[in-house]
DNA sequence: ATAATATATGAATCATGTTTCATGTTTATT
DNA sequence: AATAAACATGAAACATGATTCATATATTAT
């Protein structure tokens, strides 16, 4: 299930990479409503009417976003985690690469969060399909004895809630990466909230 | 400061009242750019040039909005944690009563939510005035000695994060109470990575 | 080289929505 | 009761932007 024409030559595949580049960009500087389809060719370097040859309309171009930021997310923090030695340090990882990957898409950071007034079904199978890894991971954790016996679906959304309003602080109003301290008292209190006794 | 004409007699009055509450429904509902000053003059039973004559466009009766929810949240969860006997009751209060808040106002948590695309320095002030508040809060439990000497402005966003998500996953997504257990869960936690040792 | 397919163009077509304004009605003041 | 100030109306002016389409060019297959 794809939200565009795949292009079946070599210079279509540009063309729709273009596109796709042209309007990251301009959503994360202007949102969506204010971003026009004038702006996206524009940047893009092609004609109005050439959108349409890749996608059916405005929204889908949103909603290909999404998927692609998911997908590149998501993978970039299952690898940096996929050697931690246990819960503890997967979890300082997984934070690190997160930080790390809104500091380089912070226009995709606000993308997603646009998504719920964009597409609210894709928002929310965006967030459901995160939190289900993160669950997953942490009953493992539980089973093996590493943390403590907790609602698995709670801690996954509160520690997404952590990163987001921690990132949207530093890394999205500041522009700045988390300061140090913080940034360690922060894993203090997550590690110190679910080691067990 | 304030966002909209003030009017000189009760009819007036009643009139913006009419207007601010029907934006505050279709907003909630169909979202900021999806709202035409038709759909909330209709609502409100009035003709669209009335619109004009207490708000100078579009964008000012949303912020209207944004500061009186802003006013009344915070309002709300000092009066409910005013008579807390430590910092750990305070949370636990002041947690039940944001849920509390959002299940009678979602309308009003999407509006928030929003503002970051329609007016992004009223959403960084929304969310700082709560910060403020917060850390004021919490560094005066250090003080006192009830909670572990953390960074405090990263616990009120981390905090403040929790809300957020774990209130999206079940109130605003599933449209019930956070169940019990959850609520325990996350207040243990919480409890547990802020108590000292 | 020719036909078939894919890609590109941009002006025209729709569709919508914000804001203004000339005019009329209601309320407060004297 | 007369006058001024507030309030209300809705059609017109103004502005914008998504989408379509007839036409043209480029690429691939035969």
């Amino acid at each position: 299930m794809s939200y565009y024409n795949e292009p079946k030559t070599e210079r279509g595949q540009e063309t729709l990479n273009s596109l796709l580049k042209a309007a990251e960009e301009i959503f994360g500087e202007k949102g969506y409503y204010n971003t026009s389809i004038i702006d996206i060719t524009q940047r893009a370097g092609v004609a109005q009417g050439t959108f349409y040859i890749y996608f059916p309309n405005k929204k889908a171009i949103f909603q290909a976003l999404i998927l692609d930021l998911s997908h590149t997310l998501r993978k970039e923090i299952a690898i940096s985690i996929k050697n931690a030695k246990n819960r503890m340090e997967a979890e300082r990882t997984g934070f690190r690469t997160f930080f790390s990957f809104i500091n380089r898409h912070s226009d995709l950071y606000k993308i997603v969060w646009e998504a719920q007034f964009v597409d609210p079904d894709l928002f929310r199978a965006y967030y459901q399909k995160i939190a289900k890894g993160y669950s997953d991971g942490l009953a493992n954790a539980i089973k093996k004895g590493e943390i403590k016996d907790l609602d698995t679906e709670m801690l996954a959304y509160s520690l997404i809630g952590i990163a987001n309003f921690v990132g949207l602080r530093w890394i999205i109003w500041e522009k700045t990466q988390v300061p140090e301290k913080a940034f360690d008292d922060m894993m203090a209190f997550i590690t110190s909230g679910m080691k067990k006794h």
